[in-house]
DNA sequence: CCAAAATTTAAACATTTGTTTAATTTTTTA
DNA sequence: TAAAAAATTAAACAAATGTTTAAATTTTGG
């Protein structure tokens, strides 16, 4: 029956990098098809459509960008620790997968996928406590009145916005990848004395 | 010689509506010309080609984008007080127009644009002496030691990020367009006050 | 080893794509 | 008002698109 499983793997592999880069609309199936040097008609026997494969490369692409927060979230730390950890896991991962966070971003914001999101992602973020970790320390004072939807709008916008702007901000201030990489370091350390300092008021690190 | 000018500005409006909402490889010239309510072959009698049309539109984004910018840096105000309003506007800028930033970005990331950010966008904005004006303040001790370059990737991800952020943010938190608007608004306030908080420090608000 | 099943291929399919052609209509201008 | 110029249209073009068909090859299981 099965004969050799990497062939399904070597075409999401494929799939997933030509995805990426060029986005649903930006190439054809005779695209992967080269990236995995075999013809059309095999994506579609393990695939059935060019949608049905991008949609398990979005999904899994999805699950990969929820992954580390869970990861962190489900430790046993503080809360000003995995704040800490999940700024740095983020960081480390996209160092990894650069171009995930435009892909997501870019495939809802074009409606790509119908589906709304899955609550088999968002589930077990809940079920790691991390709201109500987050909800006490609020009661007891210690961190700032803030929502958990703007917390989460903070801590986004300054780990996955970088990796989105690459081009922009080389283009902007005239640098090379090189340099660009270095400042994203910078920016992390930055953005995460700049966020524990605003959430923990009485902590101020100054 | 010319009859009816607004003809190639219909198209232009249609144009811009159409790439910013699709993007470039999400549309076809025919989507366009049915938005303008004629044929293709209208659009590359005033345009020559799909590309060119692009260029057009992506250019004037460009400039737009960068516009609310440089009214702000060329005004005569203390830094602190240009940092806030710049966050202010550049809100208000883009509640006009949430698909902005996707656009320029998603079009910079696929190279849709081979051009590399022209001159006449960025002399504009050195030419406002907002970046001696921050050397300055940085010599003097009224600012925390952060170059340019990171302090603008601060801006830019908590500016622009929370606008490409939308459909995301909705579905990761299951809330509609207009409690995502409140939040953007909230998110705005956190924003200044956690960079005004963080860049001077000798002025804490907390 | 051999038939059946699974895999892979080349070719063809109907549409859609961006662009061009040539004819028609409208506007300009002299 | 009539010839020239400009604007608009419908139709056609070749190339590229996603998908399917049917034949060929390889693998599997008895």
């Amino acid at each position: 029956m099965k004969r050799d499983l990497s062939t399904e793997e070597k075409i999401k592999a494929a799939a997933k990098k030509v995805f990426m880069t060029k986005g649903f609309d930006g190439c054809s199936v005779r695209d992967i098809a080269k990236e995995v040097g075999s013809n059309v008609a095999l994506l579609n026997y393990y695939f059935r459509s060019k949608e049905k494969l991008f949609e398990l490369i979005f999904e899994g692409a999805m699950s990969d960008f929820l992954q580390s927060m869970i990861e962190v979230f489900s430790s046993n730390l503080t809360l000003q620790e995995k704040l800490e950890q999940l700024i740095d896991k983020e960081f480390e991962f996209f160092m990894e997968h650069p171009e995930l966070p435009m892909f997501i971003l870019q495939s809802l914001h074009q409606n790509k996928t119908d589906a709304p999101m899955p609550s088999h992602f968002l589930e077990p973020i809940a079920n790691t406590g991390i709201f109500e970790q987050f909800e006490m320390a609020k009661a007891k004072g210690e961190i700032r009145d803030i929502s958990i939807r703007n917390m989460t709008m903070l801590l986004m916008s300054n780990v996955h916005y970088p990796f989105m702007s690459k081009k922009l901000t080389e283009q902007f201030h005239g640098i090379d990848a090189e340099v660009f990489e270095a400042d994203l370091i910078k920016h992390k350390a930055i953005v995460k004395e700049l966020i524990i300092n605003y959430l923990f008021i009485s902590n101020p690190k100054a």
